[in-house]
Order: C-alpha cells, then structure tokens, then sequence
RNA sequence: GGUCUCGUAGCUCAGCUGGAUAGAGCAACUGCCUUCUAAGCAGUAGGUCAUAGGUUCGAAUCCUAUCGGGAUCACCA
C-alpha cells in the first residue's frame, strides 16, 4: 500500500495548477513537451523570497539556455498566465513564486470549513490492524508499550484516511510458557490469588512465571553438578518434564488443568483490561490461540493439492520457498502436528473467512519476525490469495536497556503498569511546581496529569521511527520539555486561552479586509499540509510521520505567538483574522493528536 | 557464512520517492516574564551525513564495495 507522495500531491490546486502552467509554459516558450514528473513545485526555502518553488534544471535541455535564463523566461510566463502568481525572482536555477495573499486566506477559510479537516473520504477498504499480542504468562512490559501505542495510532491513522479500521489481537494464552507459571503457581502459590496477594493478576501470574524460571535453574544446576551437560540438564529437569506433561493434559482437554488455566488466563485478562483502559486503548476483535492453533491444517492440504507445498518420505510437509531465495518452511511435522507458520496461515485464513471485505491485514509485531512475516506473505501469495498483496509486517525495534536485552523470565523488564504511574507522577510533580492548577477539581487535576504523563509516554514512542531500535534508560526519567507532547499540548493550552479571553471580551473573530504577515503566512502553508502529511503517514503506516509534523506545527505557531499580537492587536480585521488562525491550528493539533491516542487539556 | 536492517552535532533523533548554505530537542553558554500561560521565544557554539568508489547539471538521499551495530536464517512461539 505504499504509494508515492507526489500521487497525491499533484491533486493540490495550487501545486497543479503550476505543473499545468508549466507544461503549457515551455510549449509555448520552447516549443517541447516535458515530463509532468520532472516539474515537482515545493515550498521555497524560508532564506529565499517567495511561497513555491519550481527547479528549473530538468528543463534547460529542453531550452538550450542557462538555468537562469530558463527560469526567467519560465517566470515571466508564470506571471502573466496565472493570476494568483503575483512575482518571481531567480537564484541559480530555482525559480521562486510569490503567491497572492488571496490564495492563503481562501487557504485557511477552507480549513476553518471542516471540523474534521484531513480526515478522507470513505476509501470503501477494510484493513485488519493487529497489535498487542501478549502470553497470558506475565504482565505487558515497555515493548508491548510500543507496540501497543504504535498498532493503535495506526489503526486511527488509517482510519482518518477514509478506510474502516478492525483492531484486534491475538492472545497467546497457550502453549508451554503457560503451563510454566500454571505449575509454579501449584507447586509454590499455596493457593495465592490476586485478592488475597493484593496484587494485579497478571503480576501475580508473572511471579510464579519468574518463580518457574527460579526452580528450574536450580535444577539444572544440580544436574550439571550430577555430571550431566547443559543441554541434557535443560531437557531433563523434573520441572521441566512436568511442564511439558502439563502441556499435554491440556491439550487433551484434562479438567484439573484446563480449570487451572481458565483461572489463571482470568487473572491475566482482569490485570490486561486495567492496564489497556490506562493506555486508552481498544480492541474490536478478539483472537485466543488456543481456538486457532490448530487452524491451517486444511490449507496444507489445499497447498499439497495445488503442489504448492511437497510431502516428504517421513511425512512432513513442507514449503519450497528457493524460488523466493528463502530457506524451505515446515508446514507440518511428520506426525501431523502443526507449527507456528501453519497457525498463522491459518488465522489469516480465518479472519478473511470472517471479514470477506477485508483489503489487508496489518501485523505489529518486533522486528526479530522480520522473517517469519516475509514467509508467512509469500506462502500465503503462493497459495493463490490476493488479499496477501496487502499484507503488511509493521516491523518495530525492540527496546533495550542500558545493560542489554530485557529478559521476562528474569524480572528484567520495565512494567509497563510501573512506568505508566512513575511518568504520571512526574508529571504531576512538574505541573505542581509550576502551579496552574487553579480553578481545576481534584478529578480535573488527575486527569490532566495523566494527560501530560501519558500523552508524554506515547508521544516518546511514537516519534522514533518505528523501525529503530532504542535504549531506554528507566534512571533518566522520559522528558517532557522540547520535542515532546506536553510541549505541544502546552501550545494548544495557550490556544484555549486565548480564545477564551477573546470570548469573554466579546471580540468577533469575523475579517473583511486583512493583510498577512509573514508568520501568518507561514502557519497557513503548514496547516495546508496537514491532509498530505496524514495521508502520507497512512500509506507510509508511519505516525512518526506525523508526530514531526506536529512538532513542526506547534513551533511554527509559538513562534508566531511570541511575535505576533493576537488580543492586543488594534486592528479588529487583523484580531479576527489571527483568533480564527489560531483556533484552527489548535484543532489540527487535537484531531492529529488524537490520532496519536493522545489528549490535549485546556488549561495546563 | 547467507539474508534483512541501521550508521547524520557530545547525547536522542528529523531530513532519505535526488534539489539551494544538512535541521530540531537535550546538555553548555547568552538574552527575553509591569505586555495574549517562560512546559515558551530569540541567539552563540557544536557536522568529513561510517568509509571508498559510481550514476547525475546536482547525492545525507539512488547503486556497488568495505567497516561497525542489531535482527534473523528452529520439526520454539
């Protein structure tokens, strides 16, 4: 779904409407056609005089003159053929356009038209987003934080990019890592639940996953001491053995185990609800493994069928991927039993089985199944389904500590419930300090920090691009100054204020005649940009996109707030003009942010 | 070893579908609150865009190679 930006930009009047003057230009100056694609308008340079610029350097084959000179013909065809272009000047071979100030006040009457400005058109496609994904085993950590705040920002992102969005996940609530907290919590929980531990479910499920790892390291210890070597040890330990017994009890549905594990995966849901309703996220469809791990087995056969995938003597089946220079896939082990691809062959399956109308299906997930994604897409191509050409792995770096890797199994993860409260408490902290508060409720005052604390979370994780990888040191408290959200929620906070004050003065916020100032000027250009920067973050499933170009907005804004009176100003058009500026730039901030999944306060 | 990916200021990152003198934030230093919220604004300093070639009128951006970091190449999930 990747899609050239230049696609969509054409289709901005302005930025056409000189492609158009161009091509008619050179045929009218130089007699010759030029290549649409080779005339790319873009905003000139804020050192140089004039709002777009055209190269002119694709053009002097065709004119057998200087740049220069090409460009000074170029602008004064410009000139004369297109009204809104009022002048030109030339700096090497770029050609500089100046825009008639007309153009940049429709520009912004436009905006302030649409209160859901950006946002497009029904595209009449279904797109699947799939984010979350976590083991019932142990609580989410800072991973699934990215993951989660990135799934969820794409999804709406999507969303205002006119298709319909379902969000969903599949829970791993299933499988060996199960069992394991399942039988440390038998062996050692002497019958411990979350209301008489006072603890979360899903920590107190963590624990006895943490409490497993504990007694089966021990046991492998004595067992090397027994002579025996590490590999042996690892597969040999009772713990282990009884694990992997525990497995198959529940596999063949034994009643003791399968009610000990709806039990515990109990515990686990009622912690993950509260930790979703803090991040204020959601889901619209449910996938539990354990209905769908023993899908795709019928599309193995369909495959065998079709020769798609070969049989061999021992009776696993398998995928020849030395076509796609990939190494050959295993679909199903020669006693039948299937693996993780052949489950997620088949869950897709499904899912289009459950939504015929669904276009793709988007998967975020880290970058360690940058493999198993590209298999998955190409088996599934290979299998003859379409709707896999619009499959995507949104593929995000795993997060690091300062000492390396983050290990579940050995407690060395940042809780995600733990770094949530901490940041909110900083920044109730900070908001207290600086002492704004008046006027606001003990409930206002709490949600505003969470407000800042979260929205300062997300903001954190979203702006990097999702491929890279990060460090995250939990000594150095995330901060919430420079390019961060509560920087830009404090821009809309002032925003609210000002139009506030403009409210209770009775100031009209209705021009006639007005003048631009260069700042002005500047804002609209950028607030112009906003459904090309959303469409482009959309076919790019990139919010970082997004994020920098908020960032860009809101410092664009603060700039013109320092410099430019908006109240104080004498002029009532001037006033009127910047109040209806100014709110329209504080509601492309919420209706950006909002995408982000975070929320701007009023009064901060 | 094969494949993929990243390498831009002391640190964290933009910019990468080729365009002008490579931009922010943090940290350091300097100014600006009797004036619309100083979580702000303005300024100083900081760069061989990993390296070497190539394509081009033009390369941080595209291609090739090399170096360095990460991921992956399971009959694990």
């Amino acid at each position: 779904m990747r899609e050239k930006k230049s696609a969509f930009y054409c289709k901005l009047k302005m930025e056409e409407l000189i492609i158009q003057a161009v091509i008619k230009g050179i045929a009218s100056i130089y007699g010759a056609e030029v290549d649409v694609n080779s005339i790319q308008p873009q905003k000139t340079r804020k050192e140089f005089e004039g709002d777009l610029t055209v190269v002119v350097f694709p053009f002097t084959k065709i004119s057998k003159k200087s740049p220069e000179q090409t460009a000074e013909d170029l602008g004064n065809y410009l000139v004369e053929h297109v009204s809104q272009i009022t002048d030109f000047n030339v700096v090497k071979g770029f050609l500089n356009l100046s825009i008639a100030a007309e153009y940049w006040i429709k520009e912004l009457e436009n905006i302030n038209q649409h209160q859901q400005y950006g946002k497009a058109a029904p595209s009449g496609k279904t797109y699947m987003v799939e984010y979350s994904s976590p083991n019932t085993n142990k609580p989410l950590h800072l991973g699934h934080l990215r993951n989660i705040f990135l799934g969820y920002a794409v999804a709406e992102i999507l969303k205002a990019n006119g298709h319909s969005v379902i969000k969903t996940q599949i829970i791993n609530d299933r499988g060996i890592h199960i069992c394991k907290s399942m039988l440390a919590w038998q062996k050692f929980g002497k019958g411990e639940t979350p209301e008489s531990a006072n603890l979360k479910g899903d920590h107190l499920v963590g624990k006895y996953y943490v409490e497993f790892d504990k007694a089966y390291k021990k046991e492998i210890n004595r067992l090397i001491e027994e002579g025996l070597t590490k590999e042996v040890a690892e597969k040999e330990a009772p713990i282990f053995k009884e694990a992997q017994e525990m497995l198959r009890k529940w596999e063949q549905g034994d009643e003791e185990v399968v009610a000990l594990w709806k039990k515990m995966n109990g515990w686990v849901y009622e912690g993950f609800d509260v930790t979703y309703k803090t991040m204020g996220v959601d889901f619209d469809e449910l996938y539990y493994e354990s209905d769908t791990y023993l899908l795709g087995k019928s599309a193995v056969e369909e495959g065998l069928k079709k020769q798609v995938f070969e049989q061999k003597e021992d009776g696993s089946v398998w995928c020849n991927l030395s076509a796609e220079k990939l190494d050959d896939k295993l679909l199903l082990r020669a006693d039948g039993t299937s693996v993780y691809m052949t489950q997620d062959i088949g869950t897709a399956i499904e899912r289009y089985k459950n939504h015929p109308n669904l276009n793709g299906i988007i998967y975020t997930v880290g970058n360690e199944q940058n493999h198993h994604f590209n298999v998955l897409f190409t088996i599934l191509k290979k299998l003859g389904y379409k709707w896999a050409e619009e499959c995507h792995h949104l593929s995000y770096g795993m997060i690091a500590l300062p000492d390396g890797k983050m290990k579940s199994r050995e407690g060395t993860v940042v809780d995600a419930d733990e770094l949530m409260a901490e940041i909110v408490n900083d920044a109730k902290k900070m908001t207290q300090e600086r002492g704004h508060l008046d006027g606001l409720s003990q409930h206002e005052k709490e949600q505003l920090y969470a407000q800042i604390g979260l929205g300062g979370l997300k903001y954190f994780l979203l702006k990097v691009d999702a491929k890279k990888g990060m460090v995250f040191n939990p000594e150095e408290s995330i901060d919430l100054n420079g390019n961060t959200a509560p920087f830009i929620q404090y821009a809309y906070a002032r925003i609210q204020s000002l139009l506030k004050k403009a409210n209770e003065l009775n100031y009209s916020s209705i021009y006639t005649n007005v003048e631009l100032n260069e700042e002005e000027i500047t804002l609209i250009k950028l607030m112009k940009d906003y459904p090309i920067v959303l469409h482009e973050a959309g076919a790019n499933i990139s919010p970082a996109t997004l994020c920098n170009y908020i960032y860009e907005l809101v410092k664009t804004f603060n700039h013109f707030y320092q410099n430019i009176p908006v109240l104080r100003e004498e002029d009532k058009n001037k006033l009127a003009f910047r109040l209806v500026l100014s709110e329209n730039v504080a509601k492309i901030i919420a209706l950006s942010m909002k995408l982000l999944g975070i929320e701007v306060p009023t009064k901060m």
